[in-house]
DNA sequence: TCTAGTGTGTAGTATATAGTACACACTACA
DNA sequence: TGTAGTGTGTACTATATACTACACACTAGA
């Protein structure tokens, strides 16, 4: 899906339930022109950068990952942890790229139950 | 480490067994202008694209992904794997974020194992 | 009916990205 | 001793990124 067309639904969405979510206040909470905003949700623009959408996101309460990866991105933050160790994530993120999702689910909860 | 420096070191290294690695001759094969490639090693301009960043790295036999994180960059085919299903690999990079390199190492060998 | 709020069209801008092009001074070596 | 090759300084450029600013027509509610 489409990112500004996914913003759009959400949006609307939230305003069926609170009249606060119009094009131009949410444009106003996030820190944007509402005529940007609108090209966002039309895709006649690009996607905003990430601190853009991480505003959208916690606006219209979404996953801020998700919404990034619609638009193309990769949070900054999960880049720098990437580069931090190049080899080591290249290799494992190539290695799980066709991993089915419970497997790699199955190793974040074993790291996490810390059994290093 | 720099990237631009950590470029200039390797190029002169190979440079003392083969003549064919001045700047110019690299800057050539690489396909970008000498003084292009004489700013970079110098950090007079920020790292080049991964395209020609990856033309380096196979012209000087160094690894890409490494030379891409030195430049601040992730490899583009990495961040599709993470935007393919952003949720899970966030949250599995968070995860590892501060995990040994072994701990993140049997994972990938797990994996590769193929005991899904 | 009028007015406050709605979404959108058009035009413009600042900054970053990713380089090219050319001239210059220096060096090695044939 | 000249000339082929070396690295670098300066000036410029094209494209992308990430927006702002303002005017406009429409609509819902008091």
């Amino acid at each position: 899906m489409a990112f500004g067309g996914y913003i759009r639904e959400v949006r609307e969405l939230r305003r069926r339930g609170d009249r606060s979510f119009s094009l131009r206040q949410v444009a106003g909470r996030v820190g944007i022109e509402p005529a940007y905003l609108s090209k966002i949700e039309r895709g006649q623009t690009p996607p905003p950068s990430e601190r853009t959408i991480r505003r959208l996101a916690s606006e219209l309460d979404e996953d801020a990952d998700v919404l990034l990866a619609m638009a193309g991105k990769v949070s900054q933050d999960l880049q720098e942890i990437v580069m931090l160790r190049p080899k080591l994530f290249a290799d494992l993120l190539r290695q799980l790229r066709e991993a089915p999702d419970h497997a790699v689910l199955r190793v974040a909860r074993e790291i996490r139950d810390g059994d290093w």
